[in-house]
DNA sequence: TTGCGTGCAAAGGTTTTGCATGGCA
DNA sequence: TGCCATGCAAAACCTTTGCACGCAA
């Protein structure tokens, strides 16, 4: 495991101001990648691997693994600085792929819940919930 | 996609056996090869990721993913028929990487609260919550 | 007999690693 | 200057696919 940054090179910069300038945005290695390459200043992928490693060890950074054998989503989250909006969770549609945003108060109690009756901190900037989403749901009904 | 079993085949008997045997247990697709392997009764791998396919469709086998590189997981589930105990929650230690098993009413809850608040059928035979377990946050504890 | 299931090997996609070079502190 | 970071290519890993053969119904 490599660790933290200790170094502030180039491409750690860039990496992090591209990521920051898409906060929202679930964002692969290879959207890296293709990004800087169109932008002439092409980036190797395993620099970008190992420099989301390290952005997601200093906590700047969420990686979210959707499925198997797709590429993993990263995220920019800042230095978690949400703490007065109340946690954002994330929803994954088993059916259309879509990656959802959720903001819900009633899902952060589950963490208190976790940690006080369970012992287990959870991590909400790595957790996804898998599921069906209200479009897909619909779909099904009308299909069936 | 193969969709769900047609055919009653030896391979899908023995494979479905040695499952139920392990209930409770999380399963890889090396770990059936192996065993089948040292029983004299080898069965090629293809054969256990599409059969494992078929299996998860007919609902008789849940699937997790918990890291990107890791092999899937899977665990017989039987008929869902676990209604009346509570739904069944895993959670994944991103320290020791261990797969915990959590019966818990008021998770249950969060499930028809995702449902009616935000048309979310979240699918718990999927889902998996990341974070820190109990005795790795003592260790850490410990460390600092 | 028909069509699905099996098994082997090869391909596919993502991520990691080895090694020489380059750059930050 | 010392150590870490980069970049390329190759390797590793899990999973999927093509195709011929076998088996269930």
């Amino acid at each position: 495991m490599p660790g933290r940054s200790k170094y502030n090179t180039k491409q750690r910069e860039m990496l992090l101001g591209y990521l920051e300038s898409q906060r929202r945005a679930h964002i692969t290695v290879a959207d890296v990648c293709e990004y800087f390459k169109e932008h002439g200043s092409p980036m190797g992928q395993a620099t970008v691997y190992r420099q989301m490693e390290k952005l997601v060890d200093d906590g700047l950074v969420s990686k979210y693994i959707v499925d198997v054998g797709s590429p993993a989503c990263f995220e920019y989250v800042g230095e978690h600085s949400h703490a007065g909006e109340g946690t954002c969770f994330h929803c994954r549609c088993e059916i259309c792929g879509s990656l959802i945003h959720m903001h819900c108060d009633e899902l952060s109690l589950i963490k208190g819940h976790l940690f006080e009756e369970h012992g287990f901190k959870l991590d909400p900037f790595r957790t996804v919930f898998y599921g069906i989403c209200e479009n897909c749901s619909k779909k099904e009904e009308n299909d069936i």
